[in-house]
RNA sequence: GCGGAUGUGGCGGAAUUGGCAGACGCGCUAGACUUAGGAUCUAGUACUUCGGUGUGGAGGUUCAAGUCCUCUCAUCCGCACCA
């Protein structure tokens, strides 16, 4: 008979659903396991064959806990607010609401045709008010503990289209849509304070099991330094003065100008003091029409302004400064002002020689350093090192190396009052106001008495209203903006007339807390129960991709800390390990993308060769955590696979014990899936099966105890071909009501070992011993068996490896 | 620019973490078989002048290097309003 994937894969799906096997068990007294994966966006464009990848690794591993006696969790959920649903939306005339629940059912039924081990009756879709309910609710927590606030921040505007666009639907400089120049609009957005846990967010990685590499992600974004805040007075002025940011306090000496961004507000309170105002107006105007990143281009030459009719004074030696704007400074950064370094700075350096101002060295080099310690000649490029040289030229600081010199000059600012300490992170606040319908609307009125107030709790949740016209209101204002019904309300504290806030949350609002909706996701009293949240969290595992390292995954950690903070969640962290798997290109080593015409459709695969192939060659394409091109030749090799491991029915003999040949590889391989497994090694676990499968067909026999521990292996792989030849066997359970096949360490090894000899490191023979044998057997056999190789020779040395390789060393 | 990765046959990749480089799969070659299929089975397959040579490149440490050290080249990914 042959392999019919179709009709197999259909049968098992069924089964699973009729009898809920994958259902979680709502027994707490069993050990748990939470494992998670990203919920998907639900596009236009159905699941591509990138989503898989994910769902099939921490499948494969939900399904092995299983059988290791856990209760598992393994949910699936829609992150369904975004951005490009409403454009989808505007662009098709039909409504996002509809759109999305196209979406969510297309994907739904997708993402069943996988055999995924979701518990689907968890299944939670962030767009649906019994879910936002919660968001809101978050948010109104936020509120009321300060963490929520509004300030004027940029948006991108599109001066064609007068709307705001996303950074992704801006293409140097221009809207993506329209083609018309986009240029920074300020506006007063919501803004949520992460920068106020970012310590907490640093130190609690010692307690999770993230990648390394994840690690190291968050803390560079986070970007914590230490430095000093140094107050420099502002020439004829005597209440204005800069506040400077640097890690570098001990270079001060060596500052000879100062740059500020071109929003600096310097600007506008000194307005009557500068003599060239039109120009730096012209200039800031030119800057808003640039990325940060652009910007901060290192490459690209550095252009500015000097502020003429101002000067600022060092601190320490006196001297007066120069001031001057250039956009390579952001005002999102620090101060949104530096002190300008040329000598030791390489930005600085080459803004001073573009511009011809001062470079004054105050670190020489340790090769340049002489007895005298002070010939400084004209600097070919700026110095860096804070570990080596010696501090010139700065009275007090002279005769130190830098990093002793930062702690003396910072010691010596607060002395004298001119500065202090100061920790300063990169990390900034996120601008949670989005000027779009398509999101979970904010909470919060503006009344002219009380100011910003929060609807009532039990108000919630405030839905989003049903409009006709959800394109963008003018200037950049949210669509709600133009629905005056919305838009009027009354204060709830005053009961006064008071507006709605018409921006909606970013989609990262729904997706910072679902995995806890997931724990009991139709309460309609809290956002999950006590009880439920107390046994289901931490998540045990959760994978995703690596690009959520710094958003999302920082995101969702603030929030949940945030809850732990006010007693909701047990937990400081939400995740106790996270782990990343590598992108899927198209053929041709290319990111897949439409335009290039290289996208894989999973649906077509499923059709062609089945779930358990797609899902199989998902998990064996390479390493997991690695990017890797897909193979369309490779999928069939999948399949034959399969194909094989079916057609061993034909080898199938009696036997309700390994037999003795095979006893060994039986063994091997339990262990090796079996870890690999768990460390994700899911190409090698298959290659061992594939191995397995070779040894049955060399043998041109199976017996029954054989093939069913391939079956119980391959089970998480290709979970429906496995259960259909378990069932044909003859055994009255699935394979999902099994325990998980055990191993005995003894039987894993082979008795006879072959050791490679080498002469000078090249390997020259082989020599099958007894495991374990001794060296003086092994050099005895080694010696007669290179009996010509070694007469005549002069045998410095020999170096035996026990059990691995035996080296001999001639001259 | 800042940050994170990756370079091994024709291709995807493996290598017990310093111990036989190329497991497993694809592709290719030859043979067998046949209800001529998307077949299947068996054998072979890094290069080679058969001495050797080979893990992006150049040095180094070691009895032994894909793995450790120094320098160097190339490619990919993320960068805060895509998710």
């Amino acid at each position: 008979m042959a392999y019919d994937y179709k009709q197999i894969e259909k049968k098992w799906q069924e089964i699973w659903e009729r009898k809920g096997t994958f259902y979680t068990k709502n027994d707490t007294t069993l050990p748990k396991w939470y494992g998670l994966v990203e919920f998907p966006y639900p596009s236009a464009h159905g699941l591509h064959v990138g989503h898989p990848r994910s769902y099939t690794a921490l499948d494969v591993i939900a399904r092995k806990k299983r059988r290791e006696g856990y209760n598992v969790l393994y949910p699936i959920g829609f992150d369904a607010f975004g951005l490009p649903t409403e454009n989808y939306a505007i662009k098709n005339k039909i409504h996002p609401k509809i759109v999305t629940e196209q979406n969510i059912e297309n994907f739904t039924k997708q993402l069943k045709s996988f055999g995924f081990s979701f518990d689907w009756s968890r299944c939670v879709d962030t767009t649906d008010p019994n879910y936002y309910k919660w968001t809101q609710w978050i948010f109104i927590q936020l509120f009321k503990h300060g963490l929520a606030y509004k300030t004027t921040m940029p948006i991108n505007f599109c001066t064609g289209c007068k709307v705001g666009l996303a950074n992704e639907e801006v293409v140097s400089g221009e809207c993506e849509r329209c083609g018309s120049e986009v240029v920074q609009k300020e506006k007063s957005q919501w803004m949520l304070k992460i920068t106020e846990y970012a310590e907490r967010l640093i130190n609690d990685l010692d307690e999770v099991d993230y990648l390394e590499k994840i690690k190291l992600g968050q803390k560079n974004w986070i970007g914590r330094s230490e430095g000093a805040e140094v107050k420099f007075e502002i020439k004829g002025s005597s209440e204005e003065h800069l506040q400077v940011y640097t890690t570098r306090p001990d270079t001060l000496f060596g500052a000879t100008y100062m740059v500020v961004a071109p929003e600096h507000s310097l600007i506008e309170t000194l307005k009557d003091n500068i003599t060239n105002y039109n120009e730096l107006v012209e200039y800031r105007s030119q800057a808003a029409r640039k990325s940060d990143f652009e910007r901060t281009e290192i490459a690209k030459e550095k252009t500015g302004v000097e502020i003429k009719g101002i000067k600022a004074i060092n601190p320490l030696t006196n001297e007066e400064m120069s001031v001057w704007i250039s956009d390579y400074v952001l005002i999102t950064y620090g101060t949104g002002a530096i002190m300008a370094v040329p000598a030791h700075d390489e930005r600085d350096f080459e803004f001073a020689k573009k511009f011809g101002l001062p470079i004054k060295q105050v670190i020489l080099p340790p090769n340049e350093q002489n007895e005298t310690g002070d010939v400084l000649g004209p600097l070919e490029e700026p110095y860096v090192d804070v570990h080596n040289g010696i501090m010139v030229n700065s009275d007090f600081l002279n005769g130190l190396v830098p990093n002793v010199a930062i702690k003396a000059a910072t010691d010596f600012l607060e002395e004298k009052g001119l500065g202090y300490k100061k920790v300063n992170y990169k990390l900034r606040d996120w601008i949670f106001s989005r000027q779009r319908y398509w999101g979970e609307p904010i909470p919060i009125v503006h009344c002219d008495k009380c100011g910003y107030v929060h609807l009532p709790e039990e108000s919630l949740p405030l839905v989003l209203p049903e409009i006709e016209d959800f394109e963008p209101g003018e200037n950049g204002e949210s669509p709600l903006a133009k629905l005056d019904s919305w838009i009027n309300t009354t204060c709830p504290t005053c009961s006064g007339p008071a507006k709605r806030e018409t921006d909606t949350m970013p989609q990262w609002a729904g997706s910072s807390w679902y995995f806890l909706r997931y724990v009991d996701p139709d309460n309609d009293k809290e956002l999950a129960s006590k009880e439920a949240l107390e046994y289901w969290t931490a998540i045990d595992w959760y994978n995703g991709g690596m690009e959520h390292t710094t958003l999302h995954l920082l995101y969702s950690r603030f929030w949940h800390k945030f809850l732990y903070d006010i007693g909701v969640v047990p937990t400081k962290e939400p995740y106790s390990k996270r782990t990343a798997h590598g992108m899927i290109l198209g053929s041709n080593s290319e990111k897949m993308s439409k335009s290039k015409g290289n996208v894989v459709n999973p649906d077509d695969i499923i059709n062609d060769y089945g779930a358990d192939t797609l899902r199989l060659y998902e998990m064996f394409i390479g390493p997991f955590d690695q990017a890797t091109p897909w193979s369309m030749d490779s999928t069939k090799g999948c399949f034959k696979f399969l194909d094989r491991v079916w057609n061993l029915q034909e080898f199938l003999i009696d036997g309700n014990t390994y037999s003795e040949e095979l006893e060994v590889s039986m063994h091997k391989t339990i262990k090796k899936v079996s870890s690999d497994i768990e460390e994700m090694k899911f190409n090698t676990a298959i290659a061992s099966l594939m191995s397995l499968t070779n040894e049955f067909y060399r043998l041109k026999r199976v017996n029954k105890a054989e093939l069913q521990t391939l079956l119980q292996l391959l089970n998480p792989f290709s979970p429906h071909i496995a259960e259909e030849m378990y069932e044909i066997v003859g055994y009255d359970k699935t394979i999902a009501e099994t325990p998980w096949p055990v191993y005995d360490e003894s039987k894993t090894i082979d008795s006879m070992i072959e050791i490679p000899v080498q002469i000078n490191g090249r390997v020259k023979g082989t020599v099958t011993v007894a495991l374990d044998s001794d060296e003086a057997t092994l050099k005895t056999v080694i010696h007669e068996e290179l009996k010509e190789l070694l007469s005549g020779q002069n045998i410095v040395k020999e170096i035996y490896v026990k059990n691995k390789i035996y080296n001999i060393v001639i001259k």
